[in-house]
Parts: structure tokens; C-alpha cells; sequence
DNA sequence: CCCCACATGTAATCCGTTACATGATTAT
DNA sequence: ATAATCATGTAACGGATTACATGTGGGG
């Protein structure tokens, strides 16, 4: 339930419409929680039917029309509410690692030049992070806003200095074994 | 589209019924993929109809009774095919990071005590699989598959180190932060 | 005039989650 | 007998993804 939070607080940034939302999206929060168009029109209907937001009355609403929206009252109260209630970390997925036991048993023909692919992507978006580092966090950026937003992009940095650093390991290792087209049976271990 | 191949793994490893499935996740491959009893059934319902696995004839197959199924020529040849097939990664989803966002909008009380209990969870997270590698990947387990289920492992101590050491960094930050209620409006940056 | 980019939506499908239902086996 | 547990499912719902539909305004 993160996507309507995550378009109030864009919305208490600044007003906008459906497709500005899309595009702020993708600039940034789409960084840890990606929209599509079509998820955040249906959004944006929900938290209107829930009072939460309004559209702008000054333009006139319709099919092709840009319609701006603006956080109501009871909004920022959800999301105040919402931020601070309690919530379990969801389990980490990653479609990588079972293709990883799979090739335990299928063999990893294939595997190691994907690999590479993924290390090359994790590198290029660490550079991007660390060029937006330098630019929007330098020295006398230091308002608790800053602080709270640099945090999250220095996550965003140890992330994918892991997946950096993992892959390198992991291609390393690959390189050591037998690339074999798997084995037919054997004793299981978990 | 992970799930279905996770359980052609699962089965290659050792051909099981549904149950045993959903325990044997449970125990290993819920880690990094997690799947209810609901889904397995559902997909092995599939699997069978796609001619990818077969129940074992052995039994009767009846509500209540045991139904285990085995892996066919043609299911693990989709496995080996999706195994080598060029994956891009999904974008990582958090919602502590939508959490954050907001709170540097609508403020941050509340958020510090979940971060202390996430930090906990990941910590315990973090032992468990560091007994894990010294149970089962000590010195002698050597072939090719322990190594490749041990990358996974090592996946997981890592980003449960990063989980640790990030939340830890960010309670320092949030102890040098005013506790404020959040601000009004003001310029943004992205 | 026509095409394209902008802007807002609808529809279908899939995956995951939660709650519930039902039959078989075992222990008391 | 009956209650608990094992085992296999069904149903309903919600979020995410993909494809498609519709209308507006501007440039060539």
C-alpha cells in the first residue's frame, strides 16, 4: 500500500497532474517505488473518492485536459499516519538467485553473460547516484529535508555497490567452475 | 515469472507433493522467493497442465490424499531455457524509502522506533544466515552446486549487512534531526 | 488537413495475499 | 467417537503490467 503514499507526499511537494506525477515519478521516487501512467490515473481517483486530494478547480476537467490535483487536509493526515504506524520489511525477492539454483541443477550455460549484462547496469546506475550525489548534496545542503533525501540515495548507493561487488564475485567464481550442462540427481542439502 | 521455474527446481532436486513443496520452501527457497501453499498448488496445477510435470502414479490422486509429482523432458528443458534466457533486473521496491520521503513532508515522529525494530529483524536475519554458512558450507562442501548455493548465501549475509549497517547510520542521522511535525510547502529538488 | 505529441483514461490478465472449505489420518 | 493435524484445494480481492482507446492542441 505504498503507491498512494508515495503520490500524496509527491503531491505535497508540489501539486500536479497526472502526467507531471508520472514524470516526477520516473525522475526520482520511481528510484524505490516505480509507477506507471495507468497506476497513478487509478490512484489518483481512488484518493479523490476518499477525500484525500481535490483537483485544482481553475481548469475545467476533461478527456485530454490537464487536471492538477492538490493534497486535502485529511491527506496529509493518512500519510502522517501512515508514516509513522509500524510496518514489517517485506522479504527480499530476487529472480536472479533462483535462476542461480536452478543452474545448480540445469547447468549455467548462458548464465555468466547475463551476469556481466547486470553488473555492467548496476554499475552505470551507481554512477548516476554518485553524479546526483555530487550535485544536489554537496556542502550547504543541510535542511532536514536534505538530510532525510540523502539518506535515501546513500541507499540507494551501498545497493548497488553490493550488486556491484556480488556480481564481481560471482562471475570470479564462475569462472573456477565447470560449465557443466547440470547433473542429473544427487543428495539435496537446505 | 520466477515461481513456476523455482518449483521445477525445487522438484528436480527431489520430486515432492504439495506440502512437502511448501515446507521446503519454507526452509530454503523462501529466502529469496517466497510462495503460500495457494500458489504452489495453483502452479503445480498449471505446470501439470503445461506438460512440464507429472504426478507420480504410485498413489490415488484424491482430496486429502498425497499427490507428489516429478519433473518431465519437457520441464526441465523450459527450466534450462529460462535459466540462460537474458533477464533484466526489476527495479528495487522499499517502502521505508516512501516512508522516509514522506516524513521529510508530514515529519518524522514515530518512524525511528521502526527503524530500531527493522534494525533488530535484520540483525536476527543476519545471524541466522551466518549459522547457516558455518552448518553447511564449512571446509569439504566443495562442488559445483554447494558453490553456487553458497553465492545466494552470500548474497543474503551481505544485504542483511548493508540493511544493518544503512538503518544503523540513519538512526544516528534521525538523533541529530529536530523531531519536527513537517514543514508547509517549500522549493523542491529531485 | 493531417500527423504527432500530449494527456487522460479503460480493459484484460497475472501474481500474490487472505480467508475459507473439505477430505483423510492419527492420537486420545 | 471425536478432536487435532495433515493435505489439498476454492474463492475473493488487490496491486502491477500490458495493451489498447479517446480526446486535445500544435506544427508542417
Amino acid at each position: 500500500m505504498s503507491l498512494p503514499h508515495a503520490i500524496l507526499t509527491a503531491l505535497l511537494e508540489k501539486p500536479s497532474s497526472g502526467l507531471e506525477l508520472t514524470r516526477r515519478f520516473d525522475r526520482s521516487i520511481a528510484y524505490f517505488w516505480s509507477a506507471t501512467h495507468q497506476q497513478i490515473y487509478r490512484e489518483l481517483g481512488k484518493l479523490e473518492g476518499e477525500g484525500y486530494i481535490r483537483a485544482l478547480p481553475t481548469e475545467r476537467p476533461a478527456r485530454g485536459q490537464k487536471k492538477s490535483y492538490e493534497v486535502l487536509p485529511a491527506g496529509r493526515q493518512e500519510l502522517a499516519r501512515w508514516t509513522s504506524a509500524p510496518q514489517d520489511p517485506k522479504p527480499w525477492r530476487d529472480a536472479l538467485f533462483v535462476r542461480l539454483r536452478a543452474a545448480a541443477v540445469v547447468g549455467t550455460t548462458g548464465l555468466a553473460d547475463d551476469l556481466r549484462r547486470h553488473l555492467a547496469q548496476h554499475q552505470r546506475q551507481l554512477a548516476e547516484y554518485e553524479e546526483i550525489e555530487e550535485r544536489d548534496f554537496g556542502p550547504g545542503r543541510d535542511t532536514t529535508q536534505d538530510r532525510l533525501q540523502h539518506l535515501i540515495l546513500r541507499a540507494g548507493i551501498d545497493l548497488e555497490t553490493f550488486w556491484s561487488q556480488w556480481l564481481t564475485d560471482a562471475l570470479e567464481e564462475f569462472e573456477r567452475l565447470p560449465e557443466s550442462g547440470g547433473r542429473e540427481a544427487g543428495p539435496e542439502r537446505e
